[in-house]
DNA sequence: TAAATTTATTGACAAATGTCAACAACGTTT
DNA sequence: AAACGTTGTTGACATTTGTCAATAAATTTA
């Protein structure tokens, strides 16, 4: 395992990115992180368990997952950069609807609710970080929402290939038929029409 | 018009419940809003303009909405005490790709988004509000993006009853029908099947 | 209040997608 | 390489929802 300054060197850039932040925090920030990996098929969150980290995925990629009746839906795919929650489970300490799952090699390095929090009252200036962060996952979020409003199955499946393309021979069909909201029978039909693309 | 003070309490309520704000601070935000009333059938944004606005709706029925192909998507629905946005458009002030309408006669204030950025600057403290804030609205957007990958007509509409059973009767079923994502006579069918409730 | 406009309902039908089943392709393990 | 389990593809068909059209109901406007 590499040291944590590497693997968080993207994190503390996106955070420059937005403002720089102060030598102090910077390495409050890589002190408190723990580094780990995360072998593909390995569970990062179960479902009712409460989601007690925030991650930040150096490198790999996640998918979070729930149930609706005996179905196996795909919220969410997160690919590395992505700071990882479950959004209703962490923000209030709750046990969580969903689970995350790793469907490739990850390296994570975690950050637990509570030590963000001390980090929070050491250095209130985090919180204009995160409001900017939060605010960003907000709209791609809503990206998602307009994307599952798309009339038909090839209008939701090109919303995939343009926000997922690099990733599409990493994730399996299926995932990607629940994350669209469509059968895998019909994401196949739909993309032997448009050309195996 | 009444006055700010009264007219903005829930705000300043909503406020102190997340972390007691310094008068300093209340005052700042008292004085920058500015309300006034927007009757039904206005269009408080329009499509294409910037997000020049963050608006507290003290009281009253909005929608937002966009347009794919010919057809009018119903996006959000936001009653009195929302805080209202066109999130991607307000956040990185690029022109909205949404309209925002008022469906009852309401009274808003308004903070300008250059008038925020002063409140941040002088009171960084209010970061955590907002950030709280922010967190919140994403976890009930989760929640609407669950709405929509459900199975069919009627499971849909069953999410609208549990969660804007109030406002039933003051929106018309057209928009209720885009907000969930089917056809308005699918609703009206779903709606006689389920008993008209 | 009446007329005009918009919205909601209902029926008939078309289209898209879901479901089930068989089989093929692929990946993993031995 | 063979055997196994999983995933993806294809066909047949059922089901749901969408579309179009006619009418009724409700709302707005004159």
């Amino acid at each position: 395992m590499q040291n944590n300054q590497i693997l968080l060197g993207s994190l503390v850039q996106l955070l420059n990115g937005i403002q720089p932040i102060s030598k102090e925090l910077e390495s409050a920030l890589i002190g408190s992180f723990k580094t780990k990996e995360v072998k593909k098929g390995k569970i990062l969150l179960h479902e009712k368990d409460i989601c007690k980290n925030l991650w930040f995925l150096c490198e790999g990629l996640l998918r979070s997952y729930h149930n609706i009746g005996d179905k196996e839906i795909t919220s969410r795919i997160m690919y590395t950069g992505h700071i990882v929650i479950s959004p209703g489970s962490f923000f209030t300490q709750t046990p969580a609807t969903e689970s995350i799952e790793a469907l490739a090699d990850c390296v994570v390095a975690k950050l637990s609710f509570t030590d963000l929090q001390d980090i929070y009252k050491k250095f209130p200036e985090f919180n204009y970080h995160t409001r900017l962060i939060t605010e960003q996952y907000f709209y791609k979020q809503e990206q998602r929402l307009y994307m599952l409003r798309k009339h038909d199955a090839a209008a939701k499946y090109n919303f995939f290939l343009e926000n997922y393309a690099d990733y599409l021979k990493d994730i399996p069909q299926k995932y990607i038929a629940s994350f669209l909201n469509i059968a895998p029978e019909t994401l196949s039909r739909t993309r032997s029409k448009l050309g195996k693309k």
